[in-house]
DNA sequence: GCTCTTGATGGAAGCGTTTCCGAAGATGTT
DNA sequence: AACATCTTCGGAAACGCTTCCATCAAGAGC
């Protein structure tokens, strides 16, 4: 693999007969260059097909023009859809990014210790984790931007989806159905110092309220996040002497692993037991699952807008939030006259 | 946002009371320090908190300790999963990760033409793409090491499934429970030039040949990738006459639009028709789906590995082939003594 | 025709490291 | 005791670019 040496600028500016200054000036499209020359010195560049040197330009003009993206699990199918969004701003923005995966509290140790090092980055969006007061510090010694998406934050700008409506909008569905022994799956992150989704949660009391209904104690069960362990919460659902006649998870995923469950048992859905989620996962379309959508690239692009605005000195946005809407497909019907079989 | 003046390795070098040239190498763990002047050199680094810029050593060393990866769907599960094998192992070596995603021809072309900006990254590891040869000679000419995944590969080192393998595991048992009337949906990605994936599509053919079946044009169908693509492939397969009595997809996504499709049309899986799908995507197991499982963070980790060799100069293995696995649930039975009702 | 602007250009000083090379002590050999 | 060898260290030249500042030529205004 021979390599060619590398042409630098000052070769372009001798071969353009100007100096490495005008050459600068020129390539990066500085004003103060005149229009001859500037096509002079594109072309030069053209011939030898040249390109800066990225380390040497940071270096001399101190920024990197690369921003961190944080995420807690890359894989997972929201988080995915969120970097797809921010991928293709960030990219048009002219801005490279790099990706870390910080799952645990070990991970974020780690992060913060070792990789904020310094000038690696201009900026770093964090998707939906929360930042300590200390790791604020640590940014701001860095001086980075920054900007959260997927979950509100108190310093830094953020983009997100109101979790709360969200949740309402499917219990509401439920209610309107006419269900009244309505079960809620939640999902934690184990890996997350706390839950930001509190929103999805206190959906379903206050809606809960709202319509007038008792809660019952039993009929809530928290998990981590999964569609195995929601299969396991509506496995302890069936369980109890008075089963629900509907089910309200925190998400898509977890909604899958309760239909599982039900499947399972022997149930049918929505027949026997209605099922809602949240997000609108691609699968949810497939298995006719109704939910309420979120839009997750929109919320990546914003987010990316976000700091391309910070980036550029703008002010930009202390937060926005995204609209979400109800989808209803098959898997929430009215309640049986006389509940699931026991 | 005020940020402290960057302390410089000058700096550390002042405080350890020795030379730059001594600070360095011993920040470097270089040879040729002695152990008494290491020690003070980390402790001044400890004491300002000084960390490296990257810019200027990546300059002057020639290295920038950084991989692209560049892949076509960031969200896509397969990918999304490959990527975060990758990201552990290379995050591990200290190498940082630049995401770039490459969807269609048109990003293709602009990733080519500016990013592989000399310099940006030592090695770029393309995801499930083949690599033209004019491509591979911008490659060469920018001198980084290129491993490929998810996808054999010609020139570069690389880590995939024997997709060949896979798509006969998965015929295989269909054959094997009975099945005469099989179809295949075949998936095909409409922004790639070639399928990578060609030996699902063999595997049909090959194993109906050995277990003596004909092949009837009209039971494979192709469509791109994507679950709502595989029920309208379903639809199509269920106009036949005389439709299938299982279905070999090309993959989970496609398999579940069709169970979609199936359902849709008042037909039981696997009572009327069996589906097999490729990947063992995890929401396979939450819709009990049959499937031939593939490692694929595996893979990713593999890959990371491979690059870190390369990058240390080590010689790599030209490819590695992990092993896929039947996994039954029960989308899969014998076909009914009389098929499907028509 | 002669200053005064204004616009285009070049010189050169950084930016923060790494690393080649030589200097100096320290150690070891006869 | 003189000399060769090692080890440890400092000076200084890259690395490839940006940008401040000065210079210079050419129109503008009188």
């Amino acid at each position: 693999m021979t390599v060619a040496r590398q042409v630098s600028m000052a070769d372009v500016a001798r071969r353009a007969g100007v100096s490495m200054a005008t050459a600068s000036r020129a390539l990066n499209n500085a004003a103060g260059v005149a229009e001859a020359t500037r096509t002079r010195v594109f072309r030069a560049a053209e011939e030898l097909s040249y390109v800066v040197s990225p380390e040497a330009s940071s270096l001399a003009r101190g920024a990197t023009q690369r921003v961190a993206v944080v995420v807690p699990h890359i894989s997972r199918w929201f988080f995915a859809g969120l970097l797809e969004g921010l991928e293709a701003v960030l990219r048009d923005a002219g801005l490279d990014l790099l990706l870390y995966h910080v799952g645990d509290m070990e991970d974020r140790r780690e992060f913060f210790d070792r990789l904020p090092a310094r000038r690696k980055v201009d900026a770093v969006v964090v998707l939906a984790f929360p930042v300590d007061e200390e790791e604020q510090r640590r940014f701001q010694l860095m001086g980075v931007d920054i900007v959260a998406a997927g979950g509100q934050h108190a310093t830094y700008p953020y983009v997100c989806i109101d979790d709360e409506m969200a949740g309402r909008q499917a219990m509401g569905h439920l209610v309107h159905l006419g269900h009244e022994r309505i079960a809620m799956i939640a999902a934690v992150d184990p890996d997350q110092p706390v839950s930001l989704q509190q929103g999805r949660s206190s959906a379903y009391y206050s809606s809960l309220h709202d319509a007038g209904l008792a809660v019952d104690d039993d009929l809530v069960v928290t998990v981590n996040w999964g569609g195995p362990e929601g299969a396991l919460a509506m496995d302890r659902l069936l369980g109890l002497r008075r089963p629900p006649t509907a089910v309200y998870a925190h998400s898509d995923e977890v909604a899958l692993g309760a239909m599982r469950s039900l499947r399972r048992a022997g149930l049918s859905v929505p027949g026997d037991v209605s099922v809602v989620g949240i997000d609108d996962h691609p699968v949810a379309e497939l298995v006719d699952l109704t939910t309420v959508r979120q839009p997750v690239e929109q919320q990546g692009e914003i987010a990316g807008e976000m700091v391309v605005g910070l980036l550029r000195g703008e002010v930009v946005q202390r937060s926005v939030t995204v609209p979400t809407q109800l989808v209803v497909r098959s898997t929430t019907a009215p309640p049986r006259r006389a509940g699931p079989r026991a």
